[in-house]
DNA sequence: GATCTCAAAATGTCCGTACATTCCGCCCCG
DNA sequence: CGGGGCGGAATGTACGGACATTTTGAGATC
């Protein structure tokens, strides 16, 4: 059960103090005897109950925290996070568009919105000229049935399409298909790239997961026919709430999306 | 540069002692003063180098072995293992295709392989009887060009197809190829799954990336025409070395893949 | 009721000491 | 030459102490 990061490849016969110490402060957190946001015993009491130092009170603390289980601030205590990950959310995919959108059963909510003029690194990205008046607008995906969590995005469009900032999560339709019925834009191609990050302490504390816990990330690029990039979104979603599933149907050479 | 996991937001002007120590040594690293797989100065020497207890040089050097940089075990000492990133390879998918197989610029390379009977959570995966008899191989995947590790594979086969193992990264061809070819199966769907997850000590060794970093893992069954399961393989790729990259036309509803 | 201040609670940083465990190289012996 | 044993070097575990920093709640004041 407890999954503290160990090195070595042989165990020991007995395990050090302090992972025993990790292991029956998560048997207790499993077994629902300290709630999710409820906060553990101080580092104080736990010495005095467990007869150890508070060093090796802090050492398990310090492995739970690794786990994601729990967070640790200074004049808060140490809080209960997550029991075991969260279900998770399989993101059907019946087409390659699939790629391009979410399903309607999400939802974004925003929660920033900046003005701002790219820098040399920002301008590379969005392929435009360094000082180009853009807008970012930060927004957190939900799943409508229950409210759930499921990523962070980081949106980039022109200022000059700032009006749809409103509507986002507000109104059907996706930030894309408001852009092209606001502005009477067209998005003629979508590029996709997916990979993998560490969520940094901002975004966790927003979703609720433990930082540098991994998350999927896909960024999209939607451009119009001359190839200008109307949109950027980069979505984080953590890795235990969400998975891209799809079928190919093998054919010939290639392969052709299996509806679902 | 010093990215050492720190939950505040608000940073203080000055910084811990420990992270200072932690700059200095990354420096030291970057700028090849210590090269990869040489060894730093023992604890003992660092504190008299520096004059901080053992506490805060353990401290320093537990902030760089979180990033990757440094590997430290009992009698050995502290090893430089990374002084950067390795350079990212995107793997372009030119057709849906993509998704069910890699490019041919890299290769698998087997690292280990065992005769299993399948325990109830792993016939849960691959969709087979308790007890059934399967081969699992293990395998780090490598770009021809520079031999540089990509990713780790652990793939499942029925044992009746083992006889291909052999010749899985020695020949051409795909794992599910060979097994078409020598056996007279045919794969008739694949199915993909698309998470994150962090590698364990023992994958983050074998990849020369550090412990809880960040992979995109890509599960990939492939079924016969009955729905069967012929092969199964998951492999994790390190996100700083690895993405995903592909564009889609837009049309009418839908979307069709835009080959490169 | 609202605001400010202060003290207590809680974790973070940093020092010190001691012993345990593991690895590796050297030396000795067969 | 090869194998085993031992000692030294190195990190890991665990104890103790002290002070710093941050948060929160209670009480006092306006």
């Amino acid at each position: 059960m407890l999954k503290c990061p160990d090195m070595r490849v042989n165990q020991p016969k007995s395990q050090p103090r302090y992972r025993r110490l990790a292991a029956a402060l998560q048997k207790a957190i499993v077994e629902a005897r300290y709630a999710v946001g409820s906060t553990l015993p101080g580092e104080l009491e736990l010495m005095s109950r467990y007869r150890v130092s508070r060093h090796t009170v802090r050492e398990a603390l310090r492995c739970l925290a690794e786990l994601g289980l729990i967070s640790r601030n200074r004049g808060i205590g140490t809080v209960v996070t997550a029991r075991e990950p969260a279900s998770a959310h399989v993101q059907k995919l019946a087409s390659p568009a699939g790629w391009m959108r979410y399903a309607e059963d999400s939802r974004l909510e925003v929660i920033g919105t900046e003005a701002l003029h790219v820098d040399a690194a920002l301008a590379r990205r969005l392929e435009c000229r360094r000082g180009a008046p853009w807008r970012r607008v930060t927004a957190l995906r939900r799943l409508t049935a229950d409210r759930a969590l499921i990523g962070w995005s980081d949106i980039y469009l022109p200022e000059a399409y700032a009006g749809v900032v409103g509507a986002v999560g507000r109104r059907a339709g996706r930030v894309y298909e408001l852009i092209e019925s606001r502005f009477g834009a067209r998005v003629a191609r979508v590029e996709v790239q997916v990979t993998a990050d560490l969520f940094d302490a901002q975004r966790a504390r927003a979703l609720g997961v433990p930082v540098n816990s991994a998350s999927l990330c896909v960024t999209r690029r939607y451009r119009d026919a001359t190839g200008q990039v109307l949109l950027l979104s980069q979505t984080q979603h953590p890795a235990e709430r969400f998975t891209y599933a799809f079928e190919l149907l093998r054919g010939g050479d290639g392969a052709a999306w299996l509806a679902a």
